[in-house]
DNA sequence: CTCCCCCTCTGGATCGATTCAGAACTGGAT
DNA sequence: ATCCAGTTCTGAATCGATCCAGAGGGGGAG
């Protein structure tokens, strides 16, 4: 067994609270008495202070969670949620706080577990306010928490960091409106829940349980409307997941009719990359083009050309930590909306002349 | 206050056990007792057993702890690392394990001191093997760990995957030499602690700290060796970091004189990247070709068409993270060498003929 | 020579649960 | 009526530290 700090005490021929201190607050024992004790108890191989016995004592952990709505590998895939973690851990370690992955597996049950279990003194949760049961196993769970959206009956007291999704989205769809398209698709990850790859009978965008998606496809349908386009014309597709596969196989056969549409507006630039890879394949050579539009900006959408809407992800994840870590004395300043951009580039062109 | 089990045992008149039973072990007692108790402990608004304190009773926490070298946000800014956390997170969440991302900064005591804090089971070193300090802080911690290179003094018991660097890096650089290269430069992040980015002299390949640069230079050392070049012919420059940036600075000026490396071999995909981009700018333009080739084989490397060393990513990840979680009976199982994959792609070609 | 203060160090209470041996009760068989 | 085997619940010990009020001792001021 390892040794613990009474048994150091011991060796030493000290009480317990003077070697705790010995390690905690130096100030507190002589300098001849604390390099006795950390030299005996390096001979005895004790490890230090247990670190969870020390946070039940000290009543926080130092550790902050990051809740993801899905599976925690699939977290990893995302560029965009790869930058968001990046800006968290930023802003954590400036506090010398650690970060805690936690997995919320599709099982409400084991999910709701992996809340109530994690050894953490917040949350940051990432593309949830959708998920409104998760929100209310943190609730539950009575820590605060910061989420990437407003969550569903946003109080006061909640704190977020998010984006206009509907203006952001508008924007974008507008800009692809201007360029005269009509015969429009939208697509969106899991935007029914286990709904097969592919097109939609979806009676309002307001339908759509994920609050991002549900707020994108508003944005879009707004800006259709403006140009009279009802949202009943528009396509609605859906992808079984946030990756290029599940994009492709959501718009497999899509542009084979004659009133195929002309432009793809997608939720997420890997959803978008999805439809250029079947849109550059060879079933799709020689037909006009099509374009396409995602949302966030990635690294990879500037390389491949691709027209999206960028918003600051590592800055997300930053203030993210931040508004946790040290909350504004003003609730009201832990409501944060973050500026998007329009970025035009090649994916998107006007309607070409059949 | 939040209520703790003993309020809501007192409130349910019952004992403490029975409340823990009520959650832990719900064949300990009736099935309407439990009932009660979760009832009352939710109108109470009790949160649930205090994970801290179970965990500090049981002994056990339900995390591993993954330790990079380097400051945590940078870790989420390389593809490989990226990788290999999806990797160690997909066994993780198999397992129902959470992950805690323990950075260890530049300071030795802060780093040391992130060892002790982290209340996890267990430890996956990232890129570690060269910081022997850093074995030593997981050493005197006592838990078990796996790295992902073997340790400078790797012992039976030891557990660690890694693939053989040095013989990866002699066969891409084989595949150089044969390409007709023989004034050719090795790239490496912080080759020695310190040294500004560009050229440095390096009596041997042996004298690199870092494990993994050593073998990569080693094995690169080996094929040139053996058509002739000798160590002290080859240029050896480092970068401040393993980034682009850091990259194109080590290179800076590098293809200025007539005696230009005709080749550099870099010991990351993303340093080569940053090779090439000095490559493509303007100040090359006009110039002889210069072949790059890089290490790991991140997917950006495809896209660019860079000569590359393939590894196993995600697979590296997951094997680590399984090797911590369930270790083989067999220690000498716990020793994994994985396979790599020379890719030849169009960023190396034959020498200029000038 | 006292008195008082400061510096070190100690003891016991405490954080919030889990665990296990055993008490109390229940019901059925003898 | 007695006994036994289950089932259900209890109590005390325990995990490994931190914290705070206070004890003891040494030194300087009066």
């Amino acid at each position: 067994m390892k040794p613990t700090l009474q048994a150091v005490a011991d060796a030493v021929g000290v009480s317990r609270s003077t070697v705790s201190n010995a390690y905690a607050r130096p100030d507190q024992l002589s300098a001849a008495l604390r390099q006795r004790i950390l030299e005996t108890a390096k001979a005895m191989g004790y490890p230090g202070p247990n670190p969870t016995a020390r946070s039940l004592r000290r009543g926080y952990v130092g550790a902050i969670g990051v809740l993801f709505t899905s599976r925690l590998s699939y977290a990893f895939t995302d560029p965009f949620a790869v930058r968001f973690l990046a800006g968290v851990s930023a802003a954590a370690e400036g506090h010398g706080t650690s970060l805690l992955l936690v997995p919320m597996p599709g099982d409400r049950a084991e999910a709701r577990h992996a809340v109530e279990n994690a050894a953490v003194d917040g949350f940051c949760v990432y593309c949830a306010g959708d998920e409104t049961w998760a929100l209310n196993a943190l609730r539950d769970r009575g820590l605060p928490f910061v989420t990437t959206a407003p969550p569903e009956d946003a109080g006061p007291d909640d704190r977020y960091v998010g984006i206009d999704e509907r203006a952001a989205a508008r924007g974008i769809a507008a800009h692809v409106a201007s360029l005269g398209h009509r015969r429009v698709a939208l697509l969106g990850d899991s935007v029914l829940p286990d709904a097969p790859a592919g097109p939609l009978r979806l009676p309002a965008a307001d339908r759509v349980p994920h609050t991002t998606t549900r707020g994108r496809f508003a944005g879009f349908a707004d800006a259709f409307a403006e140009v009279g386009v009802a949202w009943s014309d528009l396509t609605v597709l859906t992808a079984p997941g946030n990756d290029r596969r599940a994009a492709a196989a959501a718009v497999a056969g899509l542009f084979d009719g004659p009133d195929a549409p002309t432009a793809v507006l997608a939720c997420s630039d890997v959803l978008a990359l999805g439809v250029l890879d079947v849109l550059a394949g060879p079933e799709h050579a020689g037909r006009p083009p099509v374009s396409v539009t995602g949302f966030d900006d990635i690294a990879e959408a500037a390389t491949v050309g691709l027209t999206t809407v960028r918003q600051p992800a590592e800055e997300k994840g930053r203030i993210a930590a931040e508004l946790l870590l040290d909350p504004p004395a003003d609730p009201a300043a832990a409501h944060v909306l973050l500026p998007t951009a329009l970025v035009v580039r090649t994916s998107t062109g006007p309607v070409p002349r059949s």
